[in-house]
DNA sequence: GCGTCCAGGTCTACC
DNA sequence: GGTAGACCTGGACGC
């Protein structure tokens, strides 16, 4: 039987800059109707046996979510849709920090800051390797290849994002062949194999109390994590304080503050130094102003 | 059609 | 701790 659940949004919440604050809205099993802007997920359960397409959207006060069926219970999607939206953030740090820096008024006014995520920090970071060192093109291809031949079907051709058991059921052989994932293939299966046999918890990486050097060290100890890495997924857990420097964030600072001409990443640390631990989060809503204003 | 470059980097060996 | 070279893929580009 399908279902409609609603979740309410906090006051600062704007979904259109939450769903445009990256590019995770165009990787599978996320998919964006621009048209009538509705951000559609395949939720599963923690086993991963059930999943069930849904369909989340803006509704007075809060979101909609329109569900196939009612297979996984409803605490556990509003749970879902409450962390991926970033329902619970608290932002205002964000806000005092660009209070006063007229370039930067837009991302209180646009209600800008909430990175959407996965419900799980593990399709977080699998997702994340698949940005490294190729186009977003190869990523996309490389995250839908995971989806549609390891993910748990929902019916009508879709599929919920492979749980580590099922990535740690296929060789290193499968992610070159099957996947396309080139020199990542034996990561991708080391990093499964650690995380289904518990030797290795990324959820944990949440609610950690370790110094964010610390778990950003912890982080990269998984093959494959390097520093824009690593400093992009602990923006995912939510903390700011590294600024996951990539070519095309290089690129967009040398554009706007740096007159087309390349610079030391110094430079680029030295002009967001002052935004103390959100630094990470203003010089992402600084570069992508475009996409959400 | 073919070759080259390079993109939302990381790892390893070596110094 | 810093650096060079290797590593995969596939789209863009020049010829």
């Amino acid at each position: 039987m399908p279902l409609e659940l609603f979740h309410k949004t906090p006051a600062h919440f704007s979904f259109r800059a939450t769903v445009y604050s990256h590019g995770w809205c165009e990787l599978p099993p996320f998919g964006l109707d621009e048209v009538n802007w509705r951000l559609k997920y395949v939720f599963r359960d923690a086993a991963g046996k059930k999943a069930v397409f849904g369909i989340i959207s803006e509704k007075k006060g809060g979101v909609l979510i329109e569900l196939a069926n009612s297979k996984i219970a409803p605490q556990h999607i509003l749970r879902d849709t409450r962390h991926l939206l970033r329902l619970d953030d608290d932002l205002r740090g964000l806000y005092e920090a660009v209070d006063g820096h007229d370039a930067l008024k837009w991302v209180t006014e646009k209600r800008a800051g909430r990175l959407l995520r996965s419900p799980t920090v593990w399709e977080d970071l699998v997702k994340t390797i698949c940005t490294t060192n190729c186009s977003w093109a190869l990523t996309k291809n490389m995250v839908g290849n995971l989806v549609e031949k390891l993910g748990a079907p929902a019916g009508k051709g879709e599929k919920a994002f492979p749980t580590p058991t099922a990535m740690a059921s296929v060789s290193s052989d499968f992610y070159r062949e099957e996947i396309r994932a080139g020199y990542r293939s034996p990561y991708f299966a080391e990093l499964a194999e650690a995380v289904a046999s518990g030797k290795l918890d990324p959820e944990g990486w949440l609610h950690s109390d370790l110094p964010t050097p610390e778990l950003k060290t912890k982080m990269k100890r998984v093959k494959g994590v390097g520093d824009y890495a690593a400093e992009n997924l602990l923006k995912l857990v939510g903390r700011y304080d590294g600024l996951a420097l990539d070519s095309w964030l290089r690129s967009q600072f040398y554009k706007k503050h740096n007159a087309e001409k390349t610079c030391s990443d110094k430079k680029i640390e030295k002009h967001y130094k002052k935004f103390g631990e959100w630094r990470g989060l203003v010089i992402w809503c600084d570069m992508t102003e475009k996409w959400i204003s």
